[in-house]
DNA sequence: TTGACACATAAGCAATCCCTTATATATTTC
DNA sequence: GAAATATATAAGGGATTGCTTATGTGTCAA
């Protein structure tokens, strides 16, 4: 089983705004490759390869229907990007905290020289 | 003011891993270009037009040191990263619980079966 | 002031990305 | 079986990416 190099594969998947949107419309469930091509003004082959890359990086998974192939999401693989962006969340949160005390420290300088 | 296209250029930084690779050094504290580099090997100008990218995107800020630029980090930008994220980690944990439940299932069938 | 240093920008190039049109494959319908 | 439908893959091309070497700019040190 050819297995991609995963790691590179989801931050390199979610660069494009056609397959994050893709994955948000899947989101509300499972959809035939027809209807995820809807919002997108672009040719059938163009959609296809996008939801080749998604099924590349285990983003989405399919299944046959009849001719329909339908697509389904695979949320695991975000939660390497979730655990990559929570280490800085709580960086943003320092920077507010700190901004908030720098602040409260004016306030009192303010009033003390006032 | 020029203003980049913010959301694109996020999710667009952070697809390539030396750009990963400096804003995670950059958590640990500011840093001049010169030590940014010395991890990934390649050539002065290639780091310098990473750091380019990162600072369009807003990611971090500069500021002169006699000849050195030192480099902050800003991780606001990434807050929509991860509220973007954050919409599919609530899935994610729907779906470990319904496999949860799932096994549940198949494991009291498998009690009554028996 | 002259040279060394830290960095940025310019120019060029191969690889990759994202689209297109053309074609192949499988399924359903007539 | 033949035509229509749903999708995938192939081939090609323009734009973008990420590097390289060459060069510019500002600062420090002798």
């Amino acid at each position: 089983m050819p297995r991609a190099a995963a790691t590179e594969s989801v931050f390199q998947s979610i660069a494009d705004p056609t397959r994050r949107g893709i994955l948000d419309l899947l989101k509300e469930g499972e959809r035939p490759a027809s209807e995820l091509g809807a919002p997108f003004q672009m040719s059938q082959p163009a959609l296809s390869q996008h939801l080749r890359i998604l099924r590349d990086a285990n983003l989405v998974s399919v299944r046959a229907k009849g001719r329909q192939r339908i697509y389904r999401l695979n949320p695991e693989p975000l939660q390497e990007l979730y655990d990559w962006v929570t280490h800085y969340q709580e960086f943003w949160h320092d920077k507010l905290r700190a901004l908030g005390a720098h602040l409260d420290t004016k306030a009192r300088n303010n009033k003390r020289s006032r």
